[in-house]
DNA sequence: TTTAAAAACTTGTCTAGACAAGTTTTTTGA
DNA sequence: TCAAAAAACTTGTCTAGACAAGTTTTTAAA
């Protein structure tokens, strides 16, 4: 059997792979984004306002891939901090529209300037080319584990 | 600036996407071992000590990447639910060998077959040799963000 | 050989994520 | 139109993971 023996090699297991690749990427978001209090999952909300203003915690939860409790929970501490705040949705009473607060407004070309820097220094030496084939090879993966590409 | 750029497409973002894939990859996996108190994490654990029978705590942190915080309270709970046991280590008084209990030992097979059934379902349409490059490239990818191979 | 430094593990605290269950509001359909 | 179902969000509970700080034992160095 030959896939069951693979998973007794486990730098040679595609989950392995992919379990260190993101948790070593994670960690350099972390510190990429030291001294903001925002954690690179928080960051992805940021980019989601950016881009689109004003979005629902259902909306994040599909960019984000996380569940309404995760989220619920996140935009509190968001909130807490200072990035975002709540407005009324007239349309659905059930729900609410996170909006950025002037800081999280002011601090995007600030933060995007310091991640591009800090992982300009481990990636540089990784061809475009190449780059770009992992994202499409990661993308074509994401959609046999059922995934779907969200906005944004 | 063309990656700061980029990082406005979430979709098109390298660590999106490794976030993304790395998700629903646990998330199957946790799916596949349901039934069985073990996670994702535990089951590295389970493969680490069928390969090499006893390990310590700072050798399991170095196959996980994991700090030995986390693994000392992940070794509590693999314990309570009769997985591992601990075993004095005559050479070094601070540590201790991790071993392998009856039930850790005969539910091998069983588990493995489990999910290599379970990832066949997924997997079965992504040919091979892409299986391979995204595993050689994450690979890769690894390397320039600092990683090294451990053992197994 | 004795003390300082380092290594191995534990405990505390905070965030993320999975999953079950609960509340309120909206939508459906009889 | 009105009751049942569904949708959107919250709360609770458990595991994982990052990071700081603490204890015990070993190693190194003076």
């Amino acid at each position: 059997m030959d896939f069951g023996k693979a998973l007794f090699h486990l730098n040679n297991n595609l989950g392995y792979n992919l379990y260190r690749a993101y948790l070593l990427f994670h960690r350099e978001l972390i510190r990429a984004l030291k001294g903001y209090q925002i954690t690179p999952e928080q960051w992805q909300v940021l980019i989601i306002l950016w881009n689109h203003g004003s979005v629902t915690p259902t909306e994040i939860s599909k960019v984000t891939l996380q569940d309404l409790p995760s989220i619920s929970r996140m935009l509190v501490r968001m909130e807490k901090n200072g990035w975002i705040e709540r407005v009324e949705n007239e349309e659905d009473g059930r729900s609410f529209h996170v909006v950025l607060t002037e800081k999280g407004r002011k601090n995007k070309n600030e933060m995007i300037i310091r991640l591009d820097n800090h992982f300009a220094g481990y990636l540089k030496e990784v061809p475009r080319g190449l780059h770009d084939e992992i994202k499409s090879e990661l993308q074509l993966l994401r959609s046999h584990l059922g995934d779907y590409t969200p906005i944004t």
